[in-house]
DNA sequence: AGTTAAATAT
DNA sequence: TATATTTAAC
């Protein structure tokens, strides 16, 4: 039997070890074909009688996975024994003669698929496909007992990805947080970035099984990466709400870093003809696959990367873990260990903490800013969404309920907000309208997104052991040089030029607390700084976080 | 390892 | 063309 706890654990090489009958009178074609299965690691038994064959089916009903029939050996005048005999196996039939009636008869009477000899490698060696798809498609529940494993195992596998990854054995295991924990979490998506999610199997005819085949395909293909050291890759998945769209979508993905030392090798040609076609086009890149799988698919492959998106969960994360350790110390290596989020890399958090930075100094590419005038764009539109920029992580004290959002965009509220613990001022039930709902701003334009790097983070956590830190943040209340109240949002045009200003400013006064405030900037006075501290039970200050001092 | 700029991919 | 990410460089 097949079925055994220890063959469904064990076999994490699936379809390795695949048990295939082999009818065939012409032993030289049986023979020939033999090979090929075996060259694959598939386990083959030939008949060139279909009594032997069926013999041996009904002794032992179990021991194969799949058969591979040739016509001539079960051919009795238009019947099909062996197909009408063993409705359970997933039969292939093979013939020298293309005909189509006898093709027809074949499907008919339960054969899984139909193929013309010479059978090709690569048709021998995704016969596994079939296997997987009756395991999961047989009609209602009964599925043959001889597939149950593969089903077990396979089921297996695919969860495996989202749960373990660790790959390879040495790498750390810091990340080993799972992402799955949480219940929103949808970490990173991998994104084929092929539009075609999945490309049909080899044969036509299955329908509905080949998603899941699909996968597996990939799953064996490609693997996972490797990376440096620091990180596993692969990732996950899970996701949830974009998944009805989009098919796409529910694999995420990752890839990996740069130096992968492992080879891995050489496999995994075998079904990019069968799949991508889209994807082939374009760079290999494209062919992001699931690494996940820690296990079965170590084998690596081409290493291409895969691209990280940033969803919004996972930039929700990475603007949390931004929050927790402060602007100071929010440095890649420990943004990404708060974030825990397997598969993502110190290189990709290094790049997105940049992207990050730059939208928090309002500097995008073209702008001119002083400092930042890279002007390859010169003109940018004008227009700033944002509504009002409250720099100040304070709020005036005559609004400490009002919770002022902080300006989206690259403004410094989010950094004290959103905190876990520390909800300074932005009220983190209801965000005033002009915020972007969760959605994806930021893969808009300009303002639009801007949005979401600088919100905060939703919600904070309950506490965190960094609560705290993010006091040291910004303290300042801003001398509103439009002289506006907070709460009015002067027009937006009014404000660019200043808010870039201010934040630039802001910025600066709180990255250096040692050099004196600058124009504009007063600090909050003792009593409100207390106040606030106090309404958030906050008892003790830290003296000094990253070398400031707040206040004593 | 962290930043930042340049290169690429979409 | 602009943007989002990755790579390369420092």
């Amino acid at each position: 039997m097949v079925c055994t706890a220890s063959d469904l654990h064990g076999w994490k090489d699936f379809p390795k070890g695949l048990r295939v009958l082999l009818l065939d009178g012409d032993s030289n074609s049986a023979a020939e074909i033999k090979t090929k299965l075996e060259e694959m690691e598939y386990v083959v038994v030939t008949y060139c009688n279909e009594n032997d064959a069926l013999l041996a089916i009904s002794s032992e009903p179990e021991m194969f996975h799949v058969a591979i029939v040739e016509v001539t050996a079960s051919d009795h005048d238009g019947t099909f024994k062996f197909l009408e005999a063993v409705k359970d196996l997933p039969t292939i039939m093979i013939s020298n003669i293309h005909c189509l009636s006898t093709m027809m008869k074949c499907i008919e009477l339960g054969a899984i698929e139909f193929l013309q000899k010479p059978v090709s490698e690569d048709k021998l060696r995704n016969i596994w496909q079939h296997v997987v798809h009756k395991a999961f498609n047989a009609g209602g529940n009964a599925v043959p007992s001889s597939l149950k494993p593969i089903k077990e195992s396979v089921a297996s596998i695919l969860h495996l990805e989202l749960e373990n990854n660790e790959n390879k054995n040495q790498v750390p295991h810091e990340l080993e947080i799972s992402s799955c924990d949480n219940v929103d979490d949808h970490e990173l998506l991998l994104l084929p970035e092929g539009s075609d999610k999945y490309p049909a199997p080899s044969t036509p005819q299955q329908k509905h099984g080949m998603r899941l085949v699909d996968q597996m395909n990939d799953l064996l293909e490609k693997e996972c990466g490797e990376q440096d050291g620091e990180e596993s890759k692969s990732v996950e998945t899970t996701c949830t709400a974009q998944v009805e769209n989009s098919q796409l979508s529910d694999k995420e993905v990752i890839k990996e870093e740069e130096n992968s030392t492992d080879g891995c090798g050489a496999a995994s040609n075998v079904d990019h003809e069968l799949h991508d076609r889209d994807n082939i086009s374009s760079s290999e890149k494209n062919k992001s696959k699931a690494c996940g799988l820690g296990n079965p698919c170590r084998t690596k492959v081409s290493g291409k990367k895969l691209k990280v998106d940033w969803t919004p969960e996972l930039h929700r994360k990475f603007v949390q873990a931004v929050e927790q350790l402060g602007v100071n110390q929010a440095i890649p290596s420990r943004i990404l260990e708060l974030m825990k989020v397997e598969g993502l890399t110190r290189h990709n958090v290094a790049s997105h903490l940049q992207k990050y930075r730059m939208h928090k100094r309002h500097i995008l590419p073209k702008e001119e800013d002083g400092s930042w005038s890279s002007s390859k764009d010169p003109m940018r539109k004008n227009y700033y969404p944002h509504p009002q920029r409250p720099v100040m992580a304070y709020p005036p004290p005559y609004h400490s309920n009002h919770v002022m959002p902080v300006a989206p965009i690259g403004s410094w509220g989010h950094m004290a907000c959103p905190s876990p613990g520390v909800q300074m001022w932005a009220p983190p039930p209801s965000y005033p309208p002009w915020r972007p709902p969760e959605t994806w701003p930021w893969k808009s334009y300009l303002g639009v997104h801007g949005e979401a790097w600088g919100c905060p983070v939703t919600p904070p956590p309950p506490h965190s052991p960094f609560s705290s830190n993010p006091h040291h943040i910004a303290i300042f209340e801003y001398v509103d040089v439009h002289d506006k109240s907070y709460g009015i949002a002067p027009s937006p045009v009014d404000l660019q030029l200043a808010d870039e200003e201010i934040d630039k400013v802001v910025k600066e006064a709180i990255s250096k607390p040692w050099l004196p405030l600058p124009l504009g900037l007063k600090p909050p006075s003792t009593e409100s700084v207390l106040s606030e501290l106090s309404r958030q039970q906050i008892s003790t200050t830290p003296f000094h976080i990253n070398g400031s001092k707040l206040l004593h």
